[in-house]
DNA sequence: ATTAGCACTCTAAAAGGGCGAGTGCTAATG
DNA sequence: CATTAGCACTCGCCCTTTTAGAGTGCTAAT
């Protein structure tokens, strides 16, 4: 479907005033917004005919027009103009972010960016980690603590860190500790988390004779806590913003049960796509939301996927401007995991 | 101020009836549910009185009876029924913050468990951990991790796990760290965290003549890790709910604000008080919460004072049931803090 | 002390009534 | 043929008025 380039101009002088003020546009409003010395007349003619394409409804008869979602994808492919960053937004940005460097951990560094991004944009804020395809155990580390526990620290390759805490039968002096912790780096460093299977537990202990009780039990919680790391993770922050677009009053409820399941958000938010990407309403095929857009980027660690960032919003948001932050967002992350990376 | 049984019979099933339905509360309502046999007009004789006595009061001339604060107050005091938690009550809690034992870190469990109290009861939850008095340095264990990054992992005396990671200089073998492991720890371990200042980490380095400067770094790592578990801690979840409550409707920013400010929590939760304690509206002092109540209760650590794990909604919320369960809750987790404890 | 009865008050919801923004259509114009 | 001025019409919004009903306080009777 072609349409005209003053079409053109019409749609995104209508999408950027709707998406400024929230109020239907109106033929008067654009024939002034627009240097083009059209009369309203004919601008309504114009809008009349994107009415009829697709581009344009009224809500009712007698009002001006608020785009559609056919509308705003255009407008995103092709109309709207590029925001790019001033200095000021990039410092606020990094400012935001650097303060998670310090915590090295992968998993805290994402919880306190996305907590970031959700006030800096006022939205709803996820992110989300898949499982990471060649994350493997760098190292598995023993301390002792009081009584029988025993705290296990699990590295990985890219930068997690788990730690996990069992209880032993045994009575271990530093050299046992020294033996036991050798015997499981010497199976485990380098395994990919995904080797790390039950069966692959059993075969470990198989051989052991009568410490293979005892063992069992903290390879037990050392399964555990591989599984865990190797779960897909999830975090929503800044729900709340939700309350303050009126746009969407009578979903909220909705779009809050949505970002309350874990497997929905993994899902929309894992569907393969480079870069940066922009869902709106029921392009989603979720109808939660039928009323909302999603942007989401992705950061990368070493040039690998590792996990995208994203808010959700009412469709009537600030589309350029919105891009270009998670864009930079997506890239200062990158960055960041890059530095604290412990290859 | 003594007030007749009478009286208070008919208190109790206003604040009752209201609490229930949010509805002022007609003469004609009581009239029925009390069993005792008095006419409306008698009752309406005493709801007179206890207007003008300050336990009640009309939104409008023509309209019902709405509990005052200090109607709540006398309620929670002595009028309100006894809610014996069920056994289901108790098994839904349990499972809830079972779920939460796993991870043994004192500061994730309790994470979890303000997030599980937030859904139970539908409502903002708050935890806060105080400065612990008499936390101390359990011990320092080093692991290094790919290139020259070190992973500093500080235990405490109550289950504290803090993770921190630096950058060293010194190329160390095996040996050296241990070396470097029995120095801090023979200087750091069992030290309260209060003692350990920016004086004493400087005390530490004065003697080593060449090795200073790097082990300093490392050092400094240390220093802001434990000026961080030694920090008191406030966490808030379910935000989300207050917008469910249309009494607090226009105080939602405000509360919400309120929410945000971690200082202005941690003076709330943490103003001394033993067991449970509910603060109804301006009780608190604080006029964002001037619509609200906040009901708390302490847990403990190995039975010396530990922390708070609270609620905060409406001043029209079932104080009974309420109660109850952040009574069993707060056992609970002390129970679990107990046994995931490593002295 | 209690109660039936009643006039009175006040809100919330329904019903009415202009206002005005914005439209679609028609007929005129370059 | 594209454009435009002009105009009647529509319909949501806001403001006012009306109505209904719940609940009260008071009075006089028991």
């Amino acid at each position: 479907m072609n349409i005209s380039r003053r079409k053109e101009l019409i749609l995104a002088s209508i999408v950027d005033r709707y998406i400024e003020t929230g109020e239907p546009v109106g033929s008067k409003t654009i024939c002034e917004a627009l240097d083009i010395s059209l009369s309203s007349a004919t601008i309504r003619n114009e809008m009349n005919e994107l009415d009829e394409m697709g581009f344009l409804r009224q809500p009712h008869t007698s009002a001006g027009r608020v785009p559609t979602e056919t509308c705003y994808r255009l407008y995103i492919d092709k109309l709207m103009g590029h925001y790019s960053l001033t200095e000021h937004d990039k410092m606020l940005i990094d400012s935001l972010l650097v303060r998670s460097r310090d915590n090295g951990d992968t998993e805290r560094l994402l919880e306190y960016a996305v907590k970031a991004l959700a006030r800096l944009t006022a939205l709803p804020s996820v992110t989300t980690t898949p499982t990471q395809e060649n994350e493997q155990i760098s190292s598995i580390n023993l301390i002792p603590l009081a009584g029988d526990t025993i705290l296990i620290v699990i590295v990985t390759s890219t930068g997690t860190i788990k730690n996990a805490l069992a209880r032993s039968e045994l009575e271990l002096n530093a050299e046992g500790l020294q033996t036991l912790s050798r015997f499981f780096n010497e199976r485990l460093s380098g395994q990919p988390l995904s080797s790390v299977t039950r069966e692959f537990i059993d075969s470990m202990t198989a051989p052991l004779g009568e410490f293979a009780q005892p063992i069992r039990r903290l390879l037990e919680t050392i399964y555990t806590a591989v599984r865990e790391i190797a779960s897909p993770k999830v975090k929503v922050e800044g729900e709340v913003n939700l309350l303050f677009y009126k746009d969407l009053q009578s979903d909220v409820a909705d779009v809050l049960d949505f970002l309350s399941e874990t497997h929905g958000l993994l899902t929309l938010f894992e569907k393969p796509h480079s870069g940066i990407r922009v869902i709106i309403g029921s392009e989603s095929n979720i109808k939660e939301l039928s009323n909302t857009s999603v942007i989401s980027a992705r950061y990368t660690i070493k040039g690998t996927k590792a996990g995208t960032i994203g808010i959700i919003g009412p469709t009537r948001i600030n589309y350029a401007k919105l891009i270009a932050y998670l864009q930079y967002y997506a890239q200062s992350i990158s960055r960041l995991l890059e530095d604290s990376e412990q290859q």
